[in-house]
DNA sequence: GAACAGGTGAAGT
DNA sequence: ACTTCACCTGTT
């Protein structure tokens, strides 16, 4: 089943390959990526102004449309922005990135892992996870494993986790597999609280801090107030907005810190 | 509150 | 080969 949608401001290398997601591998010629979240498989390939997405079933296509954050109207949130020079001249360049709506215990347990580490180990690690302990899903574009349940991965030790070889972040894993499972933190409860609730809450789990609470709030909750602050952005932030983040931001900061983080990254390894 | 340790391997030299 | 450092957090 095959369905071509229209939007702007929709470019799959720059959303699929920008650090908020590691489940995507590139297919065949370049424009084509296959993923997969929850038990969705997913093909889809770029177009001049959209792009066509190939899956199992029909009744996926929403689920996919909302993956990809399809309602948010991104053309005005760069409009926003042009009002502040260097974020403007950022986002026209990234006018591609969308925030993915990504499912929460996945998010968090890969930002975990995302920790004090590199973008090509991080995606080992978790495909490891995810061909050690989830489950198998078949598509036309090939078999791929579902991220792991909370519930699965409380039921390992450390010793079961060893196959990843995820360093110190392995009890981070099973103190979040652990408290999800419990319920001593209930990840649907986070769409309806605040953002400092959230973060607070998301905090209580050993091993998130700052950095990897915002990325969950902002990549699995869509929560855009939330302005992960890394490495890099805090040279962008000591170079440029020393005296505070510009007003144009507003609610939106967190999809400002992707077209600045971006930006930046390009001009540094060039 | 600044300094430091904590897996592992990618990237830089 | 050898060193540094990676979208960081918890503990001194």
């Amino acid at each position: 089943m095959q369905y071509y949608f229209e939007t702007s401001c929709l470019d799959l290398k720059q959303t699929l390959e920008s650090g908020q997601c590691f489940r995507w591998k590139k297919s065949g010629d370049g424009d084509s990526y296959i993923g997969i979240s929850g038990k969705h498989i997913l093909k889809i390939t770029q177009t001049d102004g959209g792009a066509v997405m190939e899956m199992n079933d029909e009744a996926e296509t929403d689920f996919w449309l909302r993956y990809f954050d399809c309602e948010t109207d991104y053309d005005s949130v760069i409009r926003q922005f042009s009002a502040d020079k260097v974020l403007k001249e950022a986002a026209e360049e990234n006018r591609g990135i969308r925030i993915l709506r990504q499912e929460p215990f996945e998010t968090l347990i890969s930002f975990i892992i995302s920790q004090n580490n590199n973008i090509p180990r991080i995606i080992g690690i978790i495909d490891r996870l995810c061909e050690n302990f989830g489950e198998k899903v078949t598509s036309p574009f090939g078999d791929m494993y579902s991220f792991p349940s909370a519930g699965k991965l409380a039921s390992l030790s450390a010793d079961d986790l060893s196959p990843l070889r995820a360093g110190f972040r392995t009890r981070y894993i099973l103190d979040a597999a652990n408290k999800v499972n419990s319920g001593t933190v209930d990840l649907e409860k986070i769409y309806g609280m605040s953002y400092d609730d959230g973060k607070a809450y998301l905090k209580t789990i050993t091993g998130v801090g700052d950095k990897v609470a915002d990325c969950v709030l902002l990549f699995a909750y869509h929560k855009t107030e939330a302005f992960p602050s890394d490495v890099w952005i805090k040279r962008v932030v000591a170079e440029y907005y020393s005296d505070g983040l510009p007003e144009c931001m507003g609610e939106y900061k967190g999809i400002a810190q992707q077209y600045l983080f971006e930006y930046f990254r390009k001009r540094t390894n060039v």
